[in-house]
RNA sequence: GCAGUGGUAGUUCAGUAGGUUAGAGCGCCAGUUUGUGGAGCUGGAUGUCGGUGGUUCGAGCCCACCCCACUGUACCA
């Protein structure tokens, strides 16, 4: 009792929940360049932005019904006050089927939509996976055509490149799930099997990590890691599986060369010669659209673990070498991925309406900037103006009124410290330079202008720091009167 | 979820066969005769040694359980 409530006493101990992140200004900053890079070029492709609320009714997402036993399971839900399960999306996806369900007699049809926002999933994080994150999306409702799906591709990437993706480091690999179902047919599985169909498709979606033994293995009987855990396969014979996996090995180096040799495995099913059509469109669209076989190619090894895609599938490889600070080469996920789902919205209205879209994943493309070595960009704070002298407070708030009305961020320094204190702060604020005003300026009705910029690239060569600080570099005297002027020049100077 | 590894200052780690007041680098804070950040000088602060219980005269170190982190694996609509 008594150490209960000693406990209770205790403050809280301040904690972030995992795979929730702060995230500071530098890199706030990069993320909203990206995701601006990202949303201006779905606007130029026509798509207009529809931003929705953090939660929907839980039933509208889909399968993941909050029940008794685990409520949360995968989605953070909540009950509303008149009882009704709520849940925080876990993607975009969802919430625009939802929505198109809702206000589909007013809207223009095709729908062409856009949206940028945080998504959150109730899992365990890992290295790059969080539980809220943001995605940018862009998806064509009600469009059957796959010249839509085609656009949607070439779209993908060119946002990717508008947000700093080198086009030599990227490769968008189409598929379509038909061209499964109907192998699978051929091979003799029941495609309604919908677990046995899932199991097949997680398994060929494993080929790049695991190779064809451990694929094979995930087919067949099922396969034991390293660490001892047992999967469970999909109990094919030898003889599906060497279908299956010469299936997935028609990629060719380009898009026409892959279709021949698809048509040679799959060519006579009906499926599949559905999918070869849709996918010799796709084809022509991205040529008539400029997309080069590296940038956009099929692969029949892409299927995607989604159950809700109904035709074409892709996914956005990255493809330069990185690696992380151990010099190990890390593998990137797909950092874009979307597929058509021609029947999402069909839950909420009988009819069939077709749609497809695609989606990048903010933080793992960053991720993918940053360990390919693109200059991050450095966010620059405001010009701070020293107090030196408490008595003259009132001038310095003065003169940063001068400089916000000239379109510069300035601030005073409102701490109590001296002035050393003061220039680190002006440092660890990314200031480009500070003004100072001590008494000996006054007198003279000057200000000292320090480049603090300019000084951070002197200061590589400084030997003796008495002699550094007694020089007192990259730094200018000027009159009071032409501080605005002033503090333009010099910043003008360190563009 | 399953398996392996680990948990000592803000951080990276050290801690010797269980023995007195638990250490280092970096970082942080303050001062350095009106004046100057990023590599000067001087001084300073900081740890429920992940938690709880146990063994022991004595536990950062040994034992049990729990929690958390990392890695692999499964799931990821």
């Amino acid at each position: 009792m008594q150490e209960e409530k000693d406990k209770k006493a205790l403050p809280p101990i301040a904690r972030r929940p995992r795979g929730f992140n702060d995230i500071r200004v530098d890199v706030l900053a990069n993320s909203q360049s990206i995701i601006s890079a990202i949303m201006t070029t779905y606007k130029a492709w026509g798509f207009e932005p529809l931003e929705t609320g953090a939660m929907e009714y839980s039933d509208c997402l889909g399968k993941f019904l909050p029940d008794d036993d685990r409520p949360n399971a995968g989605v953070f839900s909540l009950q509303d006050d008149d009882d009704q399960w709520m849940s925080l999306r876990y993607d975009l996806t969802a919430p625009l089927a939802r929505f198109v369900a809702e206000h589909w007699d007013s809207l223009p049809k095709p729908f062409r939509r856009s949206a940028a926002g945080p998504v959150w999933r109730n899992e365990k994080p890992g290295p790059g996976r969080y539980r809220e994150f943001w995605q940018c999306d862009a998806d064509t409702v009600g469009s059957a055509r796959p010249e839509a799906d085609a656009e949607i591709i070439a779209m993908g990437g060119a946002a990717l490149e508008a947000a700093g993706i080198g086009n030599a480091d990227y490769c968008m690999k189409v598929s379509n799930r038909k061209l499964l179902d109907g192998l699978l047919q051929e091979v003799g599985v029941n495609v309604d099997d919908i677990s046995s169909r899932l199991v097949i498709m997680r398994a060929i979606d494993k080929l790049d990590r695991l190779g064809e033994t451990g694929v094979t293995d995930l087919l067949g009987a099922g396969r034991k890691d390293p660490s001892g855990d047992f999967t469970h396969g999909a109990n094919l014979n030898p003889s599906q599986i060497d279908k299956i996996l010469a299936f997935t090995r028609t990629r060719r180096d380009s898009r026409a060369a892959t279709l021949d040799a698809l048509s040679v495995v799959i060519g006579g099913n009906i499926l599949g010669n559905e999918a070869l059509e849709e996918l010799a469109k796709i084809d022509a669209t991205l040529t008539s659209l400029g997309v080069k076989s590296s940038n956009a190619e099929f692969d029949p090894a892409i299927v995607r673990g989604l159950e809700y895609y109904t035709g074409t599938v892709f996914e956005t490889d990255y493809l330069r070498e990185t690696k992380d600070e151990n010099g190990r080469s890390v593998r990137f996920g797909s950092i874009g991925s979307g597929g058509r789902y021609d029947d999402l919205v069909m839950r909420f209205r009988r009819e069939r309406v077709p749609a497809t879209g695609y989606s990048i994943g903010v933080s793992r493309l960053m991720a993918a900037l940053e360990c390919a070595g693109n200059k991050p960009i450095a966010p620059e704070g405001p010009v701070i103006i020293l107090c030196l002298d408490n008595d003259y407070i009132a001038n310095y708030f003065k003169m940063a009124q001068e400089l916000r009305a000239g379109g510069i961020a300035a601030e005073v320094y409102l701490g109590a410290s001296g002035m050393k204190a003061q220039m680190k702060y002006a440092d660890r604020r990314a200031a480009p330079l500070v003004v100072i005003e001590g008494s000996n300026e006054r007198e003279k009705g000057t200000i000292t202008l320090k480049d603090l910029k300019l000084g951070a690239r002197l200061a590589q060569s400084i030997e003796d720091n008495s002699a550094w600080r007694a020089e007192r570099p990259a730094q200018k005297e000027v009159a009071r009167t032409d501080l605005v002027a002033e503090v333009n020049a010099m910043l003008a100077a360190n563009k």
